[in-house]
DNA sequence: TTAAAGGTAGGATATATTTCGTACGTTGTG
DNA sequence: CACAACGTACGAAATATATCCTACCTTTAA
């Protein structure tokens, strides 16, 4: 049986196609025009942009839209957590070899992490292990 | 006083412009037919490309070559370290908001990091307490 | 009821990035 | 010597990404 087009795989986001999942992140399912205010409060950019690049990532399947309504609502088909885990697996991958201690080791060294995000990653921890 | 060529910043490199930094990175200073014959092992690439990649590389300033040789000799300008924690800065704040402790809790909890990953993670934050 | 405001669609353009073709010089070897 | 192999330089073309212009439809308010 084939999928459906919502299991399609979904692409990984351009950097601009980023912005604005960030936007539907925050505010959840919007308009084009919420999207490009929010945009512009960052950098100028006009509104026909902004409309232009969610069309082309609803029919990347990154983006779905209610059409029921003049004013579409564009929603993102993946949830935010699987994305950035998209994102975050290829980044160790590509970086570190897929090793995520080297990931936290550079984190830790360049002092990207404060103290308090130190004491955090370390009750993070803890939890695991009482879980287990 | 004004700043040396070699003082300007180095830009963030492209897709491309990682492949081969990564290549830089592991053979150390290396020949244009050196680079290119690793990244044929991965994927089909003519020389000319890659040559053409490490020239634009070297005028961005995030090479520089020694050109004593008929075979020029391409050098990273930055120390794989230093690249590696521009790029972790930046994703970590466009994906994280800049909390590391957001990342690493998305790392452990989606199971890209193994049991023995999350071990070497916690004896990392041993040694840092200890030399406080 | 009509003009202004605001919406979508879609092609054209701009920019960034990547790949390659061609020209031409140097090296090595029969 | 001559020619094949290998090197650089550089413009052009191909792709990928991002931005905007124009046309046209709908809603709103004077």
């Amino acid at each position: 049986m084939k999928g459906k087009q919502e299991d399609m795989n979904v692409p990984e986001p351009t950097k601009a196609e980023l912005e604005i999942l960030q936007v539907l992140w925050e505010y959840g399912p919007s308009t084009v025009r919420l999207v490009n205010d929010k945009l512009n409060e960052q950098r100028e950019v006009n509104y026909t942009s902004t409309l232009k690049q969610m069309q082309i990532m609803a029919e990347k399947g990154i983006l779905k839209r209610d059409e029921s309504q003049m004013k579409h609502i564009y929603i993102p088909v993946e949830a935010e957590q699987k994305t950035k885990g998209h994102l975050l697996t290829k980044f160790v991958d590509t970086l570190y070899k897929g090793s995520a201690s080297s990931l936290v080791m550079q984190l830790l060294g360049n002092k990207q992490a404060s103290k308090e995000e130190i004491k955090e990653i370390r009750e993070m921890l803890n939890k695991l292990d009482k879980s287990k």
